[in-house]
This record gives C-alpha cells, sequence and structure tokens, in this order.
DNA sequence: GATTTTAATTTTGCATTCATTTTTCTCTTA
DNA sequence: TAAGAGAAAAATGAATGCAAAATTAAAATC
C-alpha cells in the first residue's frame, strides 16, 4: 500500500527508515492526526521511540509526497484536501486509471482474472450486507489487482500517491446507498471488460467509475473548505 | 521548473530547505553526478556549505522523488534510467500530456497562446540553425506553458516529477536529423491544434510526438543497460 | 475588564558528536 | 605475484546540543 518501494528495487532489505516513513503514513491514514492540526515532532518522537533526526527525515518525505504540509518554523500538519485539491486530482487519477486498464488488459492473465473476480465476487457480497470497511478494503484491493496486472511500476507508483492522498477524504465517503448501488454495478462492468479484455472499454469505465467517485468524496469535504485553517470543521469524530 | 513547490501554497515564504533540495536537484540535471556513482555527503556538504543533517534530508526527499537511490549504509547515487523505465515513464507522460492537452484547450486564453506562439517561432528558428540546447530549452518552455493553461496544480506537478527523472536521459538525446524535422512538424500541429483549441485533437497529438520522443530516448540510453549497477557504461563523457 | 507589551517557555533548524557499517589499505601467505 | 585476512580509515545512521524563531504566559497599560 505504500509508495516508498516503488521508487527502488524489491531486493533491497527492509530499510528502517522507510519504515518510519510507512509508520507515520500509516498514522495518517488512520487519522491520528486531526486535518490541518499541527503535528508535534516530539509527541512523534516519542510515539515512534525515535529521534529527532530520523523522524524530520521522514516528515520532509511525507510532506514532498503531498500528505504533509511543512511550516518554515511552525511544524508539521496534515493536509486537508479542499474542493480544488479533489477537482484537480480526479481528472488526474482519471486518466491514469484508463492507461492501467488499457495496458492492464493486453498483458493480464487468466489467474490474475481469476483473483480479481474472487475479491468482486467477495465484495458483492459485503455490499448486499452493507459492510462499509470491508467492501471499500476489496474495492481497493481491485483496483490494486488492475494496477499490478499493467507490470507498470512507474504508474503503480504514482497512481498509489495520488490515492493516498485522498485515501483520508474518501474513507469517510460512506456515500448514499444509491451511489453504492450504481459504484457495484459499475464494477460489474469493469470485471466483464476484463474478462473479455477489452481494453478501451474498461479504460471508459474505469473513467466514468472515478468520476462518480469523485463527487461522493467532493460532497464528504465540508464545503466552504477553501484552505488549510487549523480548525474549521476539523474534528468531527 | 522545481516541482518541490506544487505541493504546499504560493504563499509561503521561499524556504531554506526547499532551496538545498533545488540546488542539489540542478546538480543532478547539471550532470554533476555520473549517473549511478556514488555521491559522498561530505562532498556536497562543502559544495552547498551546510552540515549533513539538512543535506541527509534532502536527500531523502530526492530519492522519494525517484532522482536518487539510496542504499542503507551505502550513500546516494543518481537513478540510471533503465529501457524499461522509460517504457514505463512514456505511457504515463502520455496519458498525462493529453490530459493536459484537453484540459488546457477548455480554458486557455488568448493571451496563452501568443505566449506560446512566440515561443514556438523562436523555437523554429533554433530548429532552423540546429541550436540543440536553445531548442530543447524553448520546447519545455512551451509544453510548461501548456501545462501551466491546465490551472492544475496536481498535474503539473505529477508530469514536471516525471519530466525530471527523464530530463538527464532526454537533454542527452541529439536525436537524429530526421527525427528533430519530425518533432518540429509535430509542434506545428500542436500550436494549430491550440488555435483551434481542438481538445481531442491536441491531445491526440501530443501523444504520438511522446511517443517518437520515447523512441529517441531509448535510443540515447546504453543498451543492455537493465540495472543499477555503478560501472557499467557510466563514465561516457 | 480588555488590550497591548514584554518575558518565559516551547519548538524548530541546524551543527556536532557517537556508534555501526562499509570500504580501503596493508600485511601475510601460498 | 596474486589472493586473502585483518586492521585502519572513511562513510553512514542516529542522538544530542545549541541558537533562532514562534508560541504561550504574564504583566503592564489604557
Amino acid at each position: 500500500m505504500n509508495d516508498a518501494d516503488v521508487t527502488k528495487a524489491p531486493k533491497d532489505p527492509p530499510s528502517l527508515h522507510d519504515d518510519v516513513v510507512n509508520r507515520i503514513r500509516d498514522m495518517i491514514f488512520a487519522g491520528e492526526f486531526i486535518g490541518g492540526q499541527r503535528i508535534p515532532e516530539k509527541l512523534l518522537c516519542r510515539k515512534l521511540s525515535i529521534s529527532r533526526t530520523p523522524l524530520r527525515e521522514a516528515l520532509k518525505v511525507l510532506a514532498s509526497d503531498g500528505l504533509l504540509r511543512l511550516l518554515p518554523n511552525r511544524g508539521a500538519r496534515v493536509v486537508r484536501l479542499t474542493g480544488k485539491d479533489v477537482d484537480e486530482m480526479f481528472p488526474v487519477m482519471g486518466a491514469l486509471e484508463a492507461l492501467a486498464g488499457e495496458l492492464s488488459c493486453q498483458r493480464i492473465t487468466d489467474d490474475e482474472i481469476d483473483e480479481i473476480r474472487a475479491l468482486h465476487y467477495q465484495m458483492a457480497a459485503h455490499h448486499k450486507r452493507r459492510e462499509v470497511n470491508e467492501y471499500f478494503k476489496l474495492n481497493q484491493g481491485i483496483h490494486g489487482k488492475i494496477l499490478d496486472a499493467t507490470g507498470n511500476e512507474t504508474l503503480r507508483g504514482i497512481y498509489l500517491s495520488l490515492t493516498g492522498r485522498i485515501r483520508l477524504a474518501r474513507f469517510r465517503a460512506n456515500f448514499s446507498h444509491e451511489r453504492w448501488d450504481q459504484a457495484m454495478a459499475e464494477h460489474e462492468q469493469i470485471l466483464q471488460a476484463l474478462e473479455s479484455r477489452d481494453g478501451p472499454g474498461l479504460a471508459r469505465i474505469l473513467r466514468t467509475h472515478l468520476e462518480n467517485t469523485c463527487e461522493s468524496v467532493k460532497a464528504v469535504i465540508a464545503p466552504g473548505t477553501d484552505g488549510e485553517s487549523p480548525a474549521d470543521s476539523a474534528n468531527d469524530a
């Protein structure tokens, strides 16, 4: 799920530094830091049992990845996505996902399709039972498998980086029943296109699928949120 | 030209840290470090007149950006692009550039088109006189302007990051006269599509343009280069 | 009592230092 | 002379210390 490992070859031993980056990333995803709120270095040092030096290195990396915002002399805070951000990100993700669709259809094996089909039907079950978390996890899994099937590490890295940035907003998108049903229907089409290896078709469906998701995500983002103001509608937990 | 600033709002004061990152990035682009060769931290510290702490932070950022490779306990080295890398990157850049074409046609102003036209004719002049460096710079400028016209900072950041990664290989691509003439012809079409605000058309041309560029770049990459081995065909200066 | 000023505390940025790993050099031995 | 073992040197990873900036608290003024 992390994308720090896409820039390095798989043979490397699991680096300690990447570990810190990933742990902080996971903490961000887990919602441990309220959006826009300052994150004191000391606190993280204690939590991770490391000194400030490796911590700060990790913070810089996460900031350059777009997950954190580093204000000079004024600490780090998790980025609050604005409506503008989401509007910007989704066309890009759409283009990337469409590309992934085309590429994967050219290379995907029967086994890989089987795996995706399995995930798909599991997901359908969770959808029927309205189990959001399980559905969401499998959903991520399917899109991940499609990405893997492209065999394009670069594409994968960039896409995951973008996904990561909106994940925070996304997993809160407990969208409407109608939208959810629609998304499930779109996934039926995705599976079909994959099975018939219809690259352009898959690209088209994925793009629409994402556009629709974009709307749900934007709906979740607090309206009027247009900046990084530390405490407007942050703590709605 | 740098893309470190796309993740932060424009209002920030010019951060000292980003400065270090950008200076190292420029040094890499300037070819100061031979591909694959180890970069001693001490050397960079002296060159930049900073201590190791901020330097290492910058290195981590550049590594996460894909420009450097950090091997645990074994230093940093500039990434050597393999043929596989280039093959992976160009479809992605193609998708992004196509998107940029479509988006920019929707928003571009007459003034912006004028600017691009100016750059285009300057570039044509340098092409006629076979002045590679000047041509290359203006070429970058034109594609940059198209990107700017999208108004999509996210797209811009990702695209520039990718461009940066292959810039090293690219600027050495003193391609054949035929390819150069072809590229220039493609640029004529690009300008035309822009002037008539033909989004899909521009997208198509940009994609082909990039595919052709891909071939030239791959030709430059030493054949048989399939790894990061420090000393296969590194010093061909 | 509210607001501005000033002092104290905290936090960040960077340099320095220490421990561990890697690399290089030297010396031994076949 | 070449190869290998071992020691010295250098480089990296991480912790600590110190100066500057920012935040908080307190005091003074209106």
